[in-house]
DNA sequence: TGTAGATATGGCAATATAGCCAAATAACCA
DNA sequence: TGGTTATTTGGCTATATTGCCATATCTACA
């Protein structure tokens, strides 16, 4: 892989890499709708505000969200509607395994019996 | 968040953790059209085999890539054609991203000139 | 059977990530 | 100004990830 398909890829792996982790896909899911403070945020994740707010910046550093602040508040949007796609092709693959499992499920039994 | 919810987004990240690597888009990217044997993913990206190796299984317990053996050699596939849409959805953020740099350069510039 | 080729696994060191606390910064208001 | 609230940053420890090497496993085939 040359240096350049590298630097492709590497640009590309840093924003999926910013969308995986559980608190950040919750995050980007209630910013879908509405703008939000980070202290709204902060009551619905029921984590400490300070790893709240690093995780709105490894969203903010790839470009996922961006901020406002309005008065003492800073209020998060997504940048792109875009990524909600994401949720979309996660939902595809989850689909794809429950098919797989139960096929093996099925498989499992059916020698069970024999 | 409750115990259900948390576990809903633990299952979804899994997923997006799995892509989050530059190595696993470049296979995921080359698996979109052909199976490629190990051997031939090894040769393209120039990491050691067992490199490679651990990121397709990390591919393959994310459900997102399955194997199979012919004769001496594994073939790997998509699990889900799904998994290409990532594609799209990336490069919809990278695209506003770019936007959004553009514009913030040309207002540095007009304040430049000020 | 023995040897070669293809792939996977164990182990290890380097690096990155997560989450908490404490402290800094910024805005608001009495 | 001083106190209060909202958010970010620094620092630290625990844990996870990465990538290489050496080694094991499996298949083919001489």
């Amino acid at each position: 892989m040359d240096v350049k398909t590298k630097a492709r890829y590497e640009v590309r792996a840093k924003i999926v890499k910013a969308l995986a982790h559980p608190t950040r896909l919750f995050i980007v899911d209630q910013l879908s709708n509405h703008k939000r403070r980070v202290n709204e945020l902060t009551d619905m994740i029921g984590a400490d505000g300070s790893t709240v707010s690093k995780h709105l910046s490894v969203l903010r550093n790839a470009g996922i969200v961006k901020d406002e602040k309005i008065g003492a508040s800073v209020y998060y949007e997504l940048t792109t509607p875009c990524v909600l796609n994401f949720f979309g092709c996660i939902e595809g693959v989850l689909k794809s395994n429950a098919e797989l499992h139960l096929a093996a499920t099925e498989h499992f039994e059916i020698q069970e019996i024999k």
